[in-house]
DNA sequence: ATTGTCGTCATACCTTCGGATGATTTTGGG
DNA sequence: CCCAAAATCATCCGAAGGTATGACGACAAT
């Protein structure tokens, strides 16, 4: 199920770290093995139980501040002072339609509701919100709001 | 570990992850300090050593994230004039977790994100979100966003 | 006339959300 | 200590959202 491909989006969580912890884990143990042959010390598992201990917790907090300071990364391009919104549309390719529907969802109206509010069919909705996120990197329609307004996309 | 291939709908979080870690490195520490002349065996090493790891992983991550969650809330004087208004809230007797919550779905998490960033499981993250969008009187998450906004639950 | 973009619609399939309900555990106050 | 509120976790199930793909007509530009 895990192994399916993602075509998009590339979803990672705190799982895929902790199995990076976990695997790290591992091969340290190798190494610690390999090393055991030439040194062994009396005290050597505490000592090394004390390092691993050390390092690992160093690079969790590491990993976790990172992760969240990506997460906390706002705009894109924040560089000069202000870029018009038109501006920054025509750069992702979002069309006059998708702008609108963005609103829309931002408004917190589901797609039946935009469908009708629009007079066409749901599954055009469906098709323009979700070309609509591809332009954006969202993945879902909180996110394309999130997005948005950091862009100025929407007020 | 187990928790890391589940089939979807229930997983216990990285708690459980965490707390076998806890009591797996407490145990193997005491049992280091009292006898484990009796007890060395050749993979006490590999054990000791992936056991600490990551649990200290897991520690720091947790460490890591925690810290700067905290920081970044309590920023009330200086810079930001949020004043989330208790009044209201307290009207709508939203708890405070419930808040919480609703500002991670206003940053356009999904619900499976939001556990793993408070390190519950799923289903409490719906269950309070469905009382959330009860006392809101929301229908969607878009939607809870929104009148949380107009309500000044969030910033 | 060919090409490209846009808007429209559809079908199929999967994921995520949300409601309803019940249960247990934690926590703080009287 | 006991109680109430809050928080946690679970299962079932339908609804909504999102992906992938294909198709068609309108329209503008080359």
């Amino acid at each position: 199920m895990a192994s399916t491909a993602k075509p998009r989006g590339t979803r990672r969580a705190l799982r895929d770290i902790l199995l990076f912890g976990v695997c790290g884990g591992l091969l340290i143990t190798v190494l610690k093995l390999t090393e055991y042959r030439f040194l062994v010390v009396e005290h050597s598992v505490e000592i090394y139980g004390g390092l691993v201990a050390a390092l690992f917790s160093a690079l969790g907090i590491w990993l976790g501040l990172t992760l969240t300071r990506k997460k906390a990364e706002p705009s894109l391009p924040p560089t000069g002072p202000f870029t018009p919104n038109e501006r920054r549309i025509s750069e992702l390719g979002i069309t006059p339609r998708e702008l609108e529907i963005l609103g829309l969802i931002a408004a917190g109206l589901s797609n039946r509701e935009i469908a009708d509010h629009l007079f066409v069919s749901e599954n055009t909705v469906k098709t323009h919100s979700s070309r609509l996120f591809d332009k954006l990197g969202a993945r879902r329609r909180t996110q394309a709001v999130q997005l948005g307004k950091q862009a100025h996309l929407i007020p």
